[in-house]
DNA sequence: ACCTGAACACCGTTCAAGT
DNA sequence: ACCTGAACACCGTTCAAGT
């Protein structure tokens, strides 16, 4: 059967969450496909094009929530958002990387500037606030992710008894920044 | 005359702001400092080592102010730090890889903890507060940082006149971090 | 101690040619 | 339209051997 370039993704992703980021060339890519590398460059340009509509099918139809609280709405989408980076390995390096090429990115960018105007803010602020949140999200997700690749290739100690927890220090910085928003919206 | 660790950094580090992280690979470097390849392998155990290297060299010696008034050292520290990352090309992309690494990475997370409890924030929350405003200074330096490489290879349109001026979207998610940081204390 | 020479096991990408 | 075969120009890393 031919394939297709949803097909070719579908593999990609297969690899990915096998083997990790590192792990994904275009010949051993290829190779699980049946084909040879040279074939994928008919489905796509090149390496940095398929990443980059991996990286639109993580963070696709991300659910934009209308409850009318900017708060629980962001928060909702913040935890969606976060939700998708941790559903693949490398999940956040692979959204970062695409996201320094088209800069807004659309999905979590635009509809969290919407709820955060909605709640208030000032247009300028919103985008400001908007991109710093995705960028700690972002952050703070590939080195948890990072730190479980460590961890698994016995690189770094398993977690002890004494140390934070990751999940409550990203909600802790979350609720930080939700204070920040709120004190500028008034 | 042999080389030492640091005549190899050096040499890293002019390939670095000449051509970018990209293209700083072990053959190059050894070439630009008269050695082959596999010679660099005597002064580090293997790539990611040099990288991590760099990376501590680029954020060595911040200063750690101290004036009483945390929010103005936090914001000189944070000035300071984003200030080194700017001055290689990509040097955000570079401190950020490095920063998987060794958790920490001490430098500045330790300090703005030092600051945040100064100023009378609780530990997990200072701890919780200055990996978030890395993340922050990392991700939104390394985007424009990302950006500038883009446009200088014509992947990327001039800036025109109506767009935000990324400094300026800098200080706004800064203030609003401060502003959160500050709802905390109290 | 510091580096060469030469190899090993890979990469991404291109492109004529096949079907 | 979709892919092969084969090449091009690279990588990081290892390691016996030289000086």
């Amino acid at each position: 059967m031919r394939l297709t370039r949803d097909r070719v993704l579908d593999g990609a992703f297969a690899i990915l969450d096998e083997y990790g980021l590192g792990d994904l060339t275009m010949r051993r890519l290829a190779a699980s496909l049946g084909i040879r590398a040279g074939g994928l460059y008919w489905h796509f340009a090149d390496k940095q094009t398929l990443l980059a509509a991996m990286a639109d099918r993580v963070v696709a139809d991300l659910r934009s929530p209308e409850n009318g609280d900017w708060r629980t709405d962001l928060q909702g989408l913040v935890g969606d958002f976060r939700g998708r980076l941790l559903a693949h390995s490398d999940g956040a390096e692979l959204v970062a990387a695409g996201y320094a090429l088209h800069p807004g990115a659309g999905e979590p960018l635009d509809t969290m500037i919407k709820i955060l105007e909605s709640g208030g803010m000032e247009a300028e602020s919103a985008r400001a606030a908007g991109t710093a949140l995705i960028h700690y999200v972002l952050g703070h997700t590939a080195e948890v992710q990072a730190h479980g690749r460590l961890r698994a290739a016995g690189a770094l100690p398993e977690p002890e008894d004494g140390d934070p927890d990751p999940e409550a220090t990203f909600e802790l910085g979350l609720a930080l920044f939700l204070d920040g928003a709120a004190h500028r919206i008034g």
